[in-house]
DNA sequence: TCCAGTACTTGATTTCAATCAATTCTAATT
DNA sequence: AATTAGAATTGATTGAAATCAAGTACTGGA
């Protein structure tokens, strides 16, 4: 059965974000199978929400252009940012379980999204093992990145943490097929530092440092790294790093 | 069919634990299929490994006495912990995916363990939905854990973070039916330190000074709570808090 | 029970990042 | 284009925890 899409269309069989999205490794019939529920409205405009905590879940969201910050509240009204997610990342996992979204997502630029009801997703995954087992693999990937943002918050220093992350996003361009050296990163230096466990005023001095010794220039969301040596140097990366996906 | 289990017994429906373990919610019925495959063997001494990075992912742990360490390395070597598991937690979820487990997982303690074979904990929770949903639920746990983490790293100072884990350890032994206020802890404070990004001598001083305080003393693995209030003031805690299991 | 190797404690000092404070810059709105 | 609130920068100062450095106390094995 065919039904007429939004007019925000792009299927996933022509979306240039397959490698990397939830299609990853599914057969073309699955992927067309998949494509049916997907679905596509109007971009989120910056600061709206693409879910609360506390709201109930009923979608996961694959990004398909512009970026959502995941937050939420410590006890004491302090805003925590977790995550950045970036087109291609798959964000909403943390519903999943309890039936409601524990973190808040909201935009922070336009941003596309293919919404995938899960009811009709869980369908699918039934048939589709490949899909169950993308599902699963989304969870885990979730796990690994908030490993990486402990052991940031753990053992490094401030230098290390910006240029770390710096990195971190790069990678995940590169691995979407865009430039790695020159990309546009939506993301307030405040939010930045949130993430990081930082605060602004030193965020800025570093960055400042980076920009003076012509590793990394950050201003106006335009990121352009000169020094990508000096840059994984800082950030203590010893070799090649799997960043990747960010799923939430 | 039943089979002669090793002479370290105990089944699951005559398990203290049951109300926090895996059986949760699960129908007697169920309970006793999920007993046909625990394997019940011999204890971990200390420092024995139940699983490390890179191992086979074959079976999830359900700890039944004793304590676990998990933990990794980082990039340049150094130890990071990322979680303690008590009596009653499950561990190995995060072997799930990728087939292979991606902590280190070494007993603190003496520790036994119910080993549940994974193929055929899947096996079962085909059939039985409500052990799905067990799993699913262990592993939305972990995600929560790893989120107060990352936010006592973020936003605590050292006296928060040493004030809140020994809380939460108090927590953790109240809902597993022992006494709160005085139990063992099998940790040593330079494992506690590496886990809350402090050094040995900075839990050291605040550990003298909430014991000069009449707060809580902790000394040769033994632990006494004197005064809640105070503990729970210090960690920021404003009311209940649903602390709970560590699965991993 | 003694010994050796860890773990823990305590003190002095340093350092990194937070805080406080004042501009400057930027982007959204009218 | 003017207004304005929020974001970013920059500087001065403070402060919390790390580091460095002895020492003491456990613990497990001989």
């Amino acid at each position: 059965m065919t039904k007429i899409k939004s007019a925000f269309k792009a299927s996933c069989s022509n979306c240039g974000l397959q490698k990397i999205c939830v299609p990853t490794g599914l057969k073309r019939t699955d992927i067309d199978q998949l494509d049916e529920i997907v679905d596509r409205k109007p971009p989120y405009k910056k600061n709206e929400y693409l879910y609360q905590v506390g709201q109930k879940f009923n979608s996961i969201f694959a990004i398909r252009a512009g970026a959502v910050k995941l937050f939420t509240y410590s006890d004491s009204g302090e805003e925590i940012v977790h995550g950045f997610c970036l087109a291609g990342d798959v964000v909403g996992f943390d519903g999943l379980v309890n039936e409601e979204y524990t973190y808040n997502a909201i935009a922070l630029d336009t941003t596309s999204v293919c919404n995938m009801p899960y009811d009709q997703l869980a369908d699918l995954a039934v048939k589709i093992p490949d899909l169950n087992h993308q599902i699963m693999s989304a969870m885990s990937k979730k796990m690994f990145d908030d490993r990486m943002h402990s052991e940031l918050l753990i053992k490094r220093n401030a230098d290390q943490r910006v240029a770390h992350l710096i990195w971190n996003m790069a990678e995940r361009f590169r691995n979407r097929g865009y430039a790695h050296d020159e990309f546009r990163l939506p993301i307030l230096h405040r939010d930045f530092a949130l993430y990081l466990g930082l605060t602004p005023e030193t965020v800025s001095r570093i960055l400042a440092k980076f920009n003076s010794e012509d590793i990394v220039c950050w201003k106006k969301k335009q990121v352009q790294i000169f020094n990508e040596t000096a840059l994984k140097k800082i950030a203590g990366l010893a070799e090649a790093d799997p960043a990747g996906q960010e799923f939430g």
